[in-house]
DNA sequence: TCGGGAATAT
DNA sequence: GATATTCCCG
């Protein structure tokens, strides 16, 4: 109850996947509607063949070939102007056309949605900050707009049932949201702690325009600072929504984002040292002063492309399925 | 254009 | 039925 700031907060970064995880994610992020239009196979991950057979019902043969062979190739379309995010260019992207597929909103993304959200605060959390904070490469307004409304209403109603506790019946709607902490100020946007921290924001590199992230930057910063929280420690790590069809004003897709490591923008490379070892600080101050139940977060990210197949051949897409059930 | 809400579609 | 997308309005 008192140190929730911090504690969601330490487990917060605990529970971000790693780059690994994502990049090879990102890579096969290609929607199955446009690899079969292409002819692609998408790398076959053959490790886990978790089944989410639901009922089928008198639905033909949605399901995606399995075959996914080896990624022959890496659709170098994906990679075709993307970081250049001058999208003006007016480019020859095939996929052009095509509509976009659903996006799943996996508990990792939600999560990441919740932090930016939280580090905005209320006030500023809005679509299109919250967007540029997340810095999901191919995640449009409309898609924050969206979860965003179902979340307040989430909170919203959290409020409402705010007396017994127990076992309950959550809703699978609640599941997902349930998923990530919610701040503390979250159910109450009475007044905001007016303490105020210096510390230099991280810029999420993202491919898109870096005027806008400047701009999404300088609110967090500002809501950080009058927010007396930490500093939005968005790590460099992006992730990449998905390989949607056309990139239109806004649509800066497939931006391979810092393979490797993360140590990917020039000019952040010193302040993250400075911030980590800031960390590390906090960390070893504080030592986790208690564990009650620290289940590892770590460990639970399994490739999925297809997912939510329920009611028909749909192109879904998704982020980091959690199996988590 | 953007944000918020409701309607619609899948 | 649930969820995300789309439309409409401030």
């Amino acid at each position: 109850m008192r140190e929730d700031d911090t504690d969601w907060f330490t487990r917060w970064e605990e529970e971000l996947p790693s780059p690994e995880e994502l990049i090879p994610l990102s890579q096969s992020l290609i929607s199955p509607d446009l690899a079969l239009a292409f002819d692609i196979r998408l790398p076959n991950n053959s490790g886990q063949p978790h089944h989410h057979h639901h009922h089928h019902q008198s639905t033909p043969p949605p399901q995606l070939p399995s075959s996914q062979a080896n990624s022959s190739a890496e659709f170098a379309a994906d990679s075709a102007d993307l970081g250049s995010g001058a999208t003006a260019g007016a480019g020859d992207e095939p996929a052009r056309t095509l509509k976009r597929p659903r996006l799943v909103w996996t508990p990792q993304l939600h999560k990441r949605f919740v932090d930016a959200v939280a580090h905005l605060g209320i006030k500023n959390a809005v679509p299109k900050t919250i967007m540029q904070l997340m810095s999901v490469d191919g995640l449009t307004r409309e898609n924050v707009a969206s979860h965003l409304q179902k979340y307040r209403l989430y909170l919203k109603r959290m409020q409402g049932l705010s007396s017994g506790g127990g076992g309950g019946s959550d809703p699978a709607t609640d599941r997902l949201f349930a998923s990530s902490p919610v701040p503390a100020h979250f159910l109450h946007p009475n007044r905001v702690p007016s303490s105020d921290h210096f510390m230099p924001s991280f810029v999420p590199i993202a491919t898109l325009q870096q005027q806008q992230q400047m701009a999404a930057v300088a609110a967090a910063a500002a809501a950080a600072a009058s927010a007396h929280l930490q500093p939005p420690q968005f790590h460099h790590r992006q992730i990449s929504a998905a390989h949607y069809g056309s990139p239109t004003a806004n649509g800066q897709f497939g931006s391979p984002p810092a393979t490797g490591q993360f140590g990917s923008p020039p000019a952040n490379g010193k302040f993250d040292q400075s911030f980590l070892a800031r960390q590390t600080q906090q960390q070893q101050t504080l030592q986790r002063m208690s564990t009650p139940s620290l289940h590892s977060p770590v460990g639970n990210y399994i490739e999925d492309l297809e997912s939510a197949n329920a009611n028909g051949g749909r192109t879904v897409l998704t982020l980091f399925p959690t199996r988590d059930d």
